[in-house]
DNA sequence: GGCCAGGACACCA
DNA sequence: TGGTGTCATGGC
């Protein structure tokens, strides 16, 4: 473990740390991209692990495709995905979702990604239940088009360390992120699940930060 | 038994 | 444009 440093780490020192303190993490999982897409919807304020549950039932289930969702009946849905919290609002979310993707991509993830970056992510913008973060996971991880994703790890821990203000809107903090990181879409990829693991291991409401890599580096303990 | 998790949206001032 | 209530399950 380096010693601690005095000053603000640049955004690339960041990512260096955390990515020789855990490796390549991989993220996000998933057999396709659409298996991606529906993650990032049923991942909305809840826990990762509720997710792969419904995940599985669905695979078990069969209906893991745009049209399986579509075809089957609302109460299957709804209870395949019930693990990961608001099952209803959810299940409705899937629905416009594969929706979309049926009548404009013919339910094909990799025509949708093939795109422009902003027209795309303006379109799934459009989708009611697709905000800022699920639409972004869509692009980067299922499309692979270069956007950095901004979840609440992300404001926690860099406006913990003074790299942020955790106040600013999604597209400031974004762009702050852009401008800083190099422009890369395995670069984003893993630094945004760098940044998703360090927050599960250090950065919660109540923080334990002991011991957390990035703790060589100065706080601002007002941001917090 | 309470708190919290990788959000998004409707409604209101 | 910003603040608040709502949606729900599972882990700790």
């Amino acid at each position: 473990m380096p010693r601690s440093v005095l000053r603000k780490p640049s955004f690339m020192e960041v990512y260096k740390t955390l990515l020789r303190y855990y490796g390549p993490t991989g993220w996000w999982p998933g057999d396709t991209p659409f298996e991606i897409a529906v993650g990032a919807i049923l991942t909305q304020n809840t826990a990762w692990s509720n997710v792969e549950r419904a995940i599985e039932n669905l695979k078990r289930s069969n209906i893991l495709t745009p049209f399986g969702i579509l075809s089957c009946k609302r109460d299957v849905l709804e209870e395949a995905i019930r693990p990961s919290g608001y099952f209803r609002q959810k299940a409705e979310r899937l629905i416009i979702f594969c929706r979309y993707l049926v009548e404009n991509y013919a339910g094909k993830i990799e025509l949708m990604s093939k795109k422009d970056t902003v027209e795309l992510r303006k379109e799934l913008l459009s989708i009611k239940g697709i905000g800022e973060e699920t639409a972004d996971d869509i692009l980067l991880y299922a499309c692979g088009h270069p956007i950095f994703v901004v979840d609440a790890y992300t404001r926690r821990i860099f406006s913990r360390h003074g790299l942020i203000n955790g106040m600013m809107k999604y597209g400031e903090i974004q762009k702050i992120f852009h401008k800083n990181v190099t422009e890369d879409v395995q670069v984003y990829k893993e630094y945004h699940g760098l940044i998703v693991w360090t927050g599960k291991q250090f950065c919660r409401k109540r923080p334990k930060c002991e011991g957390c890599p990035l703790d060589i580096y100065p706080k601002n303990f007002q941001m917090t």
